[in-house]
DNA sequence: CATAATTCCTCTAGTAACTACAGGTTCAAG
DNA sequence: CTTGAACCTGTAGTTACTAGAGGAATTATG
């Protein structure tokens, strides 16, 4: 059958070194599906071609940008397809646009109250600490109200 | 022994309408020991008093501005000791301000990037889609350099 | 008061996205 | 041919919950 030639190919620890990418992160990767198993020496070992490197580097950079394992399978995918409409991924990547910036107002009214909480405390005891203080309050925030997906 | 009366005591159901917060996750807090055990009924069913409610106002609040767990029960550690320094207090407090700071940077960094992808692209086909092309480049971003913690 | 509906109980397993072993092979260098 | 490094599989741990099974207790209704 199809069996490359496995010379010149690269073991799982130069993949590895290339791309930055943890070798347990690389088999979980094939695990998940979002790398195809490559061929195997006869002692069962990982080979590697380039094109397994680029893949990777796709994953990781799509990763990076915070883009789910899913939402990166799913432009994996389209990505195969260089003739369909791209429509998708432009969607996908809004979504993650609109999940960033949504993050990022999160987390700005997160450090506004940080702000307010730290500034107040200055070596005094704990009976006067506004950190403790502030939280002890529910006056201010949403409890009891519903709880929402915080964005940790 | 101190059996407080359970007339007047709230059932995890009457506390979770209160706070907001799922039965279960209530359930969890006291697994996790940041919530002590409240009395039973007989029918081993919990019943909470008001300070019990107090608690987990203070947890969930916490939680909220984004401290860990782990950080949360320092905190309640602290608040039940009114006279000591609250260095500690401010400290974790202005470490957490400081990690929201960084995921608040690292996302900003983020969203620039994405626009760039997202818009790039309207309509086209893959094959000269924006978002698949910059993934697919690994000249501007880290790999591979070194992985780092992302702010997810 | 009897029954039905609701709430509660414990325990286990699942989620995301890896990371970290343990215990054993295989490979490459000397 | 013998090390020692790199590799293998498989399982369990991480964070902070969430969800479900299967059954008991409590509360509401007739």
């Amino acid at each position: 059958m199809a069996t490359t030639t496995l010379e010149r190919a690269y073991s799982i620890g130069k993949v590895s070194e290339a791309t930055g990418c943890k070798v347990e992160t690389i088999r979980f990767y094939e695990q998940i599906g979002l790398l195809p198993e490559p061929e195997r020496t006869e002692g069962k070992q990982r080979r590697y071609l380039a094109s397994h490197i680029d893949r990777l580097r796709f994953i990781l950079h799509a990763r990076d940008l915070g883009f789910s394992v899913e939402a990166v399978r799913e432009l994996l995918k389209l990505a195969a397809d260089p003739s369909a409409p791209c429509e998708q991924a432009d969607e996908i990547a809004r979504a993650q646009l609109a999940a960033v910036r949504a993050k990022i107002a999160r987390l700005m009214d997160l450090a506004e109250e940080l702000e307010r909480v730290a500034d107040g405390c200055h070596g005094g005891r704990i009976a006067d600490c506004r950190v403790i203080e502030v939280l002890a309050e529910h006056g201010a925030c949403s409890h009891g109200g519903a709880r929402y997906d915080d964005g940790r």
